[in-house]
DNA sequence: GCTGAGTTTATGTATAGACATATCGCCCGT
DNA sequence: ACGGGCGATATGTCTATACATAAACTCAGC
């Protein structure tokens, strides 16, 4: 195809050459032009195309590089990638800001904390070897006085020594976290269970109603700074993830 | 910091200048060095530092500029982002793949396959407003001989027409359409259900046990593809994202 | 036919310089 | 006080060039 088709195409032509060369790429790849598997034109051969340097070239094609829909090899060429899995952002937000997002009113509940030296099932769930000191706490998110979730957290005191001065009667520990402690890798594990008695009577919902659950665990550099477990209606919350191929 | 002292915390150096400079800042922004909101050094500054060009620098705070990790404003200076919300990305794989992954035999069950012109509900279901016509699909997977998840599964047949082609009893629609039809926006919605009658005979659970549904939309340039509803065993199966900060 | 060394080639990184562009602040005139 | 204009400045894009590096290919020698 030409340049001149190429421009004649025009949806919304981005105003730089190297997003033009990228969208273009993107635009034969997404609609199946260049299959997974192709091998697209040398940058040699894109430079020439456009009239421009390489280093421009190179520019779009690193980035679609880094968003994982080409794959560059040195000596052999760049290549269309096979989709290798449908994946999706997942985004779980702090839920004061969650509930905030819908217009509804957020209550928070702290129902119990204690503070212990982390015993076996404590260093168990944290995933830590030696002994330590952790904040164990349960609490309740509602929207509009209707429970939203349970919450049942550790919270490894050695790695977040600040969490000792924070007053969770007020502030819920995952928002408190979130602004105040830099982390840098986390797992998420969602599941489904039925509610038991106890889950049934904080969720105000009926024994026996499917519930979601949600495990956190979350670190900074390797070590373990908090685990969580989220408990919410089944039926009535959904994790919602958004996917757009890229940008 | 001076130079010599970030030689010397060398954790796994890189061995090109732009991403010994984009792990630096990455690592300063981590362990919170570099807050939310600090202002870190103008290029011509890193550039000095480093001893290098503004294009290495310019690359590096590029790429965590991609990565969402810092903001840049022209005139004002480059920015340290406020990790504005917990996000993971959520492998959704094949379940062949999967299933093969996990080093089970996978066994696959087309329960019902019938063409029609979609009637209001699939209309609703797929997000299409013109009369279309579709493939609905029921089909169940298993590991070992055992229910892994149930499918039920509307794909439009003039968006996708190469699905009438397609061999369903043989191949399920999933890796099919993965493998033959580019798409560029999904959603995902996670909830909890417990299990009917129908469900539980499908699966082989108690009636009443938990399970967990993923609904999946697929779209190509906004239009509907495939529409798609996977019931699993809520208390066997587990969805799990990890997270690294970046890279 | 096989192995290993050398050649070729496409990408990867880096440079110095140039001009474009957005915008923050300052100054000036009303 | 207030708003418009303007210059300073940091980032954004692009060029032409250079050398590094990894991998595919070639071919001589066994």
């Amino acid at each position: 195809m030409s340049l001149a088709e190429d421009r004649a195409k025009d949806h919304a032509k981005p105003s730089t050459l190297y997003k033009t060369i990228r969208q273009d790429i993107e635009r034969r790849i997404l609609t199946g032009e260049w299959p997974p598997g192709h091998r697209i034109p040398f940058e040699h051969e894109i430079m020439e195309h456009y009239g421009c340097s390489r280093m421009t070239v190179n520019k779009a094609l690193s980035e679609l590089a880094q968003a994982d829909l080409i794959e560059r090899r040195r000596r052999a060429g760049t290549f269309v990638r096979r989709p290798q899995f449908l994946s999706a952002v997942l985004k779980i937000p702090d839920i004061r800001a969650e509930i905030g997002a819908l217009g509804r009113a957020y209550g928070y509940e702290l129902i119990s904390s204690a503070r212990r030296t982390a015993n076996a099932a404590d260093r168990e769930r944290l995933g830590v070897k030696t002994p330590c000191k952790v904040i164990a706490i349960r609490c309740r998110h509602s929207a509009d006085n209707v429970p939203f979730a349970v919450e049942d957290r550790l919270i490894d005191l050695d790695a977040v020594p600040d969490a000792a001065k924070a007053n969770f009667k007020i502030d819920p520990p995952g928002s408190w976290l979130l602004h105040h402690v830099p982390w840098t890798e986390a797992e998420h594990a969602i599941s489904a269970i039925v509610a038991d008695e106890a889950i049934a009577a904080s969720l105000d919902i009926e024994t026996g109603a499917p519930c979601l659950v949600i495990e956190r665990h979350t670190w900074r550099q390797g070590r373990p700074l908090t685990a969580v477990r989220l408990v919410y209606p089944g039926e009535q919350h959904r994790l919602v993830a958004r996917f757009r191929g890229s940008e």
